[in-house]
DNA sequence: GACCAGGCACATC
DNA sequence: GATGTGCATGGT
């Protein structure tokens, strides 16, 4: 096992001894996964969560649904969420993709080899790099691996990747030092997500983080040092 | 009131 | 190809 397999895994048991499993989107449909993955874009997940109850709410939450309903209406709807006019043409875009040729089988969709249906849904307008992962995981449960900003930051400070690392070269980092399993990709994004929310932040130091265990520098990649 | 949140596409240089 | 900008609500 290398230096980094190590040292990632380390970082995992640290950081499930601090906040348990996480049982990320355990409960939620493949439907609401998928379009709870658009809506978080650059948003909390509180927020989507509203956004997602106004869907359940007005049984909107199915491929045909959302298909046929009109974009300012989804718009309202979406509210809470934030960027509810861009999210609202998003969301169209992606089940309009589906419908052409699944109908309302999101399943069918979904149950595609993860290489072929990643690229599937990264031509979809909207759907980028990280909201294509996290569908592939968290609603087709596939072994592919999610980064975010949390991701980045932590790792970053943490000495493990460089300033200039695009996503695939994190991806591709945390995939060949990681075995391909599909609850440890699941759980560990969402630890990471956890150490970001809870210590990890863009600002503030990192008392008390269980990370801190291992070696990093708290400022890194922050614009005023 | 400022900061931040489970990004992405597009314009501009 | 790198960098900047618009999109927007709600919790802390």
């Amino acid at each position: 096992m290398s230096k980094t397999s190590d040292m990632l895994m380390q970082m995992y048991q640290a950081m499930r001894a601090r906040f348990g499993h996480q049982n990320w989107w355990g409960a939620d449909t493949e439907m609401e996964m998928c379009v709870g993955a658009i809506l978080t874009q650059n948003t909390n997940w509180g927020n989507v969560k509203m956004a997602l109850a106004n869907l359940k709410a007005t049984d909107a939450l199915s491929i045909s649904a959302l298909a046929t309903m009109p974009a300012p209406k989804l718009a309202e709807l979406i509210k809470p969420a934030g960027y509810f006019n861009i999210k609202a043409k998003r969301l169209k875009n992606f089940v309009t993709h589906v419908h052409k040729d699944w109908g309302d089988d999101l399943r069918g969709f979904l149950d595609r080899p993860a290489g072929a249906l990643r690229e599937d849904l990264l031509s979809v307008n909207g759907i980028g790099r990280e909201t294509a992962d996290s569908m592939v995981l968290y609603a087709a449960r596939k072994c592919t691996f999610v980064v975010d900003t949390y991701t980045y930051r932590i790792l970053l400070r943490h000495h493990l990747i460089a300033r200039e690392d695009d996503y695939e070269t994190i991806k591709e980092l945390m995939e060949s030092s990681l075995p391909c399993e599909l609850d440890l990709y699941n759980d560990y994004h969402a630890q990471l997500v956890a150490i970001g929310k809870n210590y990890c932040r863009p600002t503030a130091q990192c008392d008390e983080c269980p990370l801190n265990v291992f070696p990093h520098d708290p400022n890194a990649g922050r614009e005023d040092v």
